[in-house]
DNA sequence: GGAAACCGTTCGTCGCACTAACGTTTCCGA
DNA sequence: TCGGAAACGTTAGTGCGACGAACGGTTTCC
């Protein structure tokens, strides 16, 4: 790779300095920064999550409640680090989530007989249908997310990116949370 | 799309109450949440970030200093919200990041003598040396982090992302700083 | 000659990823 | 068997990126 690009005398250094017509230099973001991969990840990346997040807002809940309930019932009921690793969720802020999902009586922390370090964690009937109301919203953002791609190109996006993460999170070693999925 | 989800009775909850063999239940993460593709994007965008990152962090810079200092090489100087509106960086942080490229003596900033609101920002020849080095950075991350995909992948990659993205910034209006590519 | 808009700047907020440490409990090997 | 290593839940705190509010100085528009 590596885009070469000019440093050469041909600047367009015309665009200040002589209080011209329309007023200021272009505010057009250069093409090498824009076709960035990483660049383009980060900026659809944002726009995915804001797109998620601000519908999961409309019934009080992050993301983080979503992967969370979704782990719960479609892994079964299981200890606070079992729940960081299969989501990804710091074991720190996993206890916040669920101090959130138990408050509102979405799921029941009770401590394990068989292991009194853990606590298991269960989803309520309460859980199973607040996370089939944010199910609708996930999946009504990812439609808008991906409004202007037909069928096989968000399979073709999802297959790439998918190998992509596979890539990266193979090796790592995971020693406390993260790098789950 | 709205993935329905089992909630019927024949539910893996055999995983915990029985202090199984093992001694845990699974920890991979539901096939459901993993091929999300927000959830993808926001994944490997990580992925990306921290790549990228870790190499800037070498020369001590951060991903912004490199994006003002190409919008400023590709585009001649500019006064500060201008940059703002090319890099998509707010121009609340701007101010930080050109203290630090300005302490180290790789960018200019003079007040406009045409228009003494602004300040107008030049890049020196050590900021174009500087920047010299972070494209070799850049693109070796791009490079590592495309690393499993083949030529016309990465294409295949950079142009559905890039739709999605042009996708979702235009029609938003761009009262303060982002939103700019 | 104001009012409105713009510019640079400071300060504060929110969410997310992550680290460090601590008390408790369980496991394991000498 | 007993003592240390490891796992668990929890608290507190850090760093960064995105963003909003407000303010003094300046320019433009009416």
């Amino acid at each position: 790779m590596h885009t070469e690009h000019e440093t050469g005398p041909s600047g367009p250094t015309d665009a200040l300095g002589t209080a011209d017509d329309d007023g200021m230099a272009s505010a057009a973001t250069p093409a090498r920064v824009r076709s960035l991969p990483s660049r383009l990840l980060a900026m659809t990346a944002m726009h995915a999550d804001r797109l998620v997040g601000e519908g999961l807002a409309a019934e009080g809940a992050r993301k983080w409640h979503f992967v969370v309930l979704v782990a719960l019932t479609d892994g079964g009921p299981a200890s606070q680090s079992t729940l960081s690793r299969r989501t990804g969720v710091y074991r720190s802020d996993m206890v916040a989530v669920l101090n959130d999902l138990a408050a509102r009586g979405f799921v029941e922390r009770a401590p394990d007989p068989e292991d009194r370090r853990r606590n298991v964690v269960t989803v309520t009937a309460a859980g199973r249908g607040y996370l089939h109301r944010l199910d609708e919203i996930v999946d009504r953002a990812q439609d808008e997310l991906l409004a202007p791609l037909s069928r096989t190109e968000r399979a073709t996006l999802t297959g790439l990116l998918t190998r992509l993460h596979d890539h990266h999170a193979t090796g790592a070693p995971a020693p406390d949370g993260p790098r789950s999925t």
